[in-house]
Order: C-alpha cells, then sequence, then structure tokens
DNA sequence: CAAAATGTACGAACTAGTGAGTATGTCAAG
DNA sequence: CTTGACATACTCACTAGTTCGTACATTTTG
C-alpha cells in the first residue's frame, strides 16, 4: 500500500458537511424520506458514506438536518421585511409577494414540507429548532390588520393565523400541486404568464377579503 | 355456487381486489409509494402477497391502481350538484363547500395527491383514466361567473381554472398541510372549531374577490 | 503523538418479485 | 347426474438484488 498521497485529501468538516446536506436536500426532495438512497447522496458528493453516518449519524439524522437547514432558510428573509412605514394594503402586498415568491423560488423547501406533512410532520415536533421558530409573519400581518382597522381601509378584523394561512395556501399549493393540477387542467403552472396573474390574484382576493363588509348570513 | 364450506377457500376475485385496494390506498397514503410495503400490505390482507402479483402485476401497478379508484371516486360527486337554479353568489358558496368537505373527509385522497406530485405526476400521466377526467368543476364555475357578470353581481370577469385554484389551494392545504402548519403555529386544523369559520373565511374571500371593483393599478 | 476526519470493503436485514404446484368453479359430454 | 377437462383463483416457499449501517484501516491536523 504505498501510502502516495498523489490527490492529497484536505480536510475540511464544514464544506463536507454542507456538500452532503445540498446533495441530500436535493435526493430528498425528489424521492422522499423513504425513497432517497443513502448511497446515491454519497455516489454524489465529493466524500463517501462513511461521512454521512459520521456527521448525522443515520439516514434520519441527515433528513432531519436537511429539514431544519431549510427552516433556518426563510427565518432570515421574513425578517428584514420593512413594512411599519407603508400604507395597509401597500405593506400586505409586500408581504404576499415575498411569500409568493419564496416558495416559487424554492420548491425543492414545498416538497420537502409536503414529504413532512406525509410523516405527520412526526421529524419537525423532535427538532426544537424547527418546533420554536418564532413566526414573525403573524405578527407582522396582525399589525397591518390593525392598521387597516384603525384607519378604516380595513372593514374585517380578521384572524392573521387565518390570514397566513389563506396567502400560504396558495402561494404553496400553486409549487406544491403544480403537477397533478397541471395535469388535469392542461396548464403549466410554472410558466411565465402565470406569475405576475396569479400573484396579483391572491393579492387582491386577501385584500378585498379584508376591505369587503362583513356580510350579515 | 353455493358451495360453502367451513374453514375451505371461497373463490371471490371482486373482494380479494377490493380488499387489496383497500388496505393498499391506507399503506401507500400512510407510507407513500417508496415508503409503502408490499408485504405489509399482503400482511393486512385476507389473502396473499402473490396475489397482489397476480392482480396488479407490480408495485406500481398496485399504487396506479389506488389512485384511478380514489380519482374516480371524487369524480361522481361533483357531478350531481343542482347549481344552475340558485343566485350566483349561493351557488358558489355552495360549490366551495362540497370541495371544502370532500378534502376535508378524504384526508388519504389528499395524501395521495401529495404523493403523486413528488413524483412529478409520473403515474397520473401513464394513466388515460386520469388523465382524461373531464373536470366539470371549470364549467360550473364558469357558468356561475357568467350569470354574475351579467346580473351585475360579479364586477370581475376572472379565469374559472384560476378560481377554482384559490379555491383549492385552501380547502387542499388545510388538509394536506395540517401538521407542518399546525405545529408551527399551534393550531390543531382538524379541530372542530375551524371547520365552520374556514369554510366561512375561503367563501367569503372568493365572493369578495368577484364583487370586489378591479383595482386600477 | 492524539484526535479528528476520511476511505474501503463488507454484512445482515429487508424487499420486490417469482416458480411451481393446488384448489375451486363451470360446463359439456356421457 | 356424474365425470372429467379447463380456466380462473389461490398457496407456499424461495431468491436475487438492494439498502442501511459498520468494522477497520488510513490520513490529516494541531
Amino acid at each position: 500500500m504505498a501510502a502516495k498521497r498523489e490527490n492529497g485529501r484536505k480536510n475540511d468538516p464544514q464544506r463536507t458537511q454542507e456538500d452532503i446536506l445540498d446533495v441530500a436536500t436535493e435526493e430528498f426532495a425528489t424521492h422522499g424520506l423513504a425513497g432517497g438512497r443513502v448511497d446515491a447522496i454519497a455516489e454524489k458528493t465529493r466524500t463517501s458514506k462513511r461521512m454521512i453516518y459520521y456527521y448525522f449519524g443515520s439516514k434520519e439524522g441527515l433528513y432531519l438536518a436537511v429539514l431544519e437547514r431549510s427552516y433556518r432558510k426563510i427565518r432570515t428573509l421574513e425578517a428584514d421585511l420593512e413594512l411599519a412605514n407603508l400604507p395597509p394594503e401597500e405593506a400586505l402586498r409586500t408581504l404576499i409577494s415575498t411569500t409568493f415568491d419564496h416558495d416559487e423560488a424554492n420548491p425543492e423547501f414545498v416538497r420537502l414540507v409536503s414529504i413532512e406533512n406525509i410523516h405527520h410532520a412526526a421529524h419537525m415536533l423532535r427538532s426544537e429548532a424547527i418546533r420554536d421558530l418564532n413566526v414573525s409573519v403573524i405578527e407582522m400581518i396582525e399589525a397591518i390588520i390593525r392598521r387597516g382597522v384603525a384607519e378604516g381601509t380595513f372593514l374585517r378584523d380578521a384572524d392573521p393565523v387565518d390570514i397566513h394561512m389563506l396567502i400560504s395556501a396558495f402561494c404553496f399549493f400553486r409549487v406544491s400541486n403544480r403537477y397533478t393540477f397541471g395535469t388535469i387542467f392542461r396548464r403549466d403552472l410554472s410558466a411565465p404568464e402565470f406569475y405576475d396573474r396569479h400573484k396579483k390574484l391572491i393579492s387582491d382576493a386577501v385584500i378585498s377579503y379584508l376591505t369587503a363588509p362583513e356580510p350579515d348570513r
């Protein structure tokens, strides 16, 4: 065993882990947790399978790490939105636009969340990091609604979580159900023509919901 | 016939297949396609694994059969809605209520669709039965909008597929993302208190979208 | 040198799928 | 109404291949 270090290896644990996580994100997002193959991940990595187990312990451990990292990424996005100075309607449109663009730009995140739901969010529940995500969106929406109601623009004092759900559902569904919906209605939801139109649709829907008078039924 | 014997075997192909499909639906909806185990299905069945292959050829064949059967079930539901006599708004509320209730009552269907989306709707595309689903909802929505616009109740001439998407997204998301959304926002979306409230929310949102004047921006 | 990081080769368990033979029901002919 | 031929329905045991995970050796780094 001539110990030649022709291509002498460099130890770079940081990069190794990032590399594994990148590849694993793609693999799990494409095939699911059960469908994702550890060997397949290892091969696409610049390192070996041994390192996956060295750093993440198990397949599930790796999956959880992938999930946590994905969630951590969004948290930052929401954080630096300056909405307090905008008029309520505009603030809301900006917020919706951000959610919309995020889901549009991160289909692998959307897929991971779908997969996690199939597993009843079991891994998420075990992860403090994700469980304790402080969700600033809700506070933002709450503030916007309060301002809107105060100044008389909004006529409905809606629940902010409900409003967030209305927004999220549409933005998420557009990406998560792109394929089945697209197949049935013969419509390619990733086509650029729908981008502006759908963003306007959900924005207008939310705004008109809030500005419409509460029907007495 | 009438050959009834104590513990002798009874040939009942119809029942055998139904039995397999019932169990497989549950298994795939719970664990996904890759995660679902043929052996597990076989065990919960009153028949054997050999019969699964006898009737469905392969694991994928079984999955496809499950998917087709699930889709076939809904098709009927939509069909017998009598909306033509109702005023537009009420017709729309009835339609939304139906979609809402369907997703609420069939979480395993919602899950199967989610799973199918992870697979890019690959199986669906291969199934004529599903691909050729004639979607009457769209025509219904189209008719309602047309009537509403004609009589001046609705001020927007919206695309019916877009409207259906807005409705579907919310109803679907409520069920499909029940677990992750519920975990993050500490809210049990299957709790009865949300049932009426959410149904009213999506209905009001759609109605107010259609009745609100098109903003000029 | 010790500790951390990495590569190789292997194995135990699992899993989709099958080979080969058995039971059941139908029906036509004797 | 009995017999036997035949197609469909079914059972049991087995296998080839995959997949997660690990034992062991080796290299890098401080």
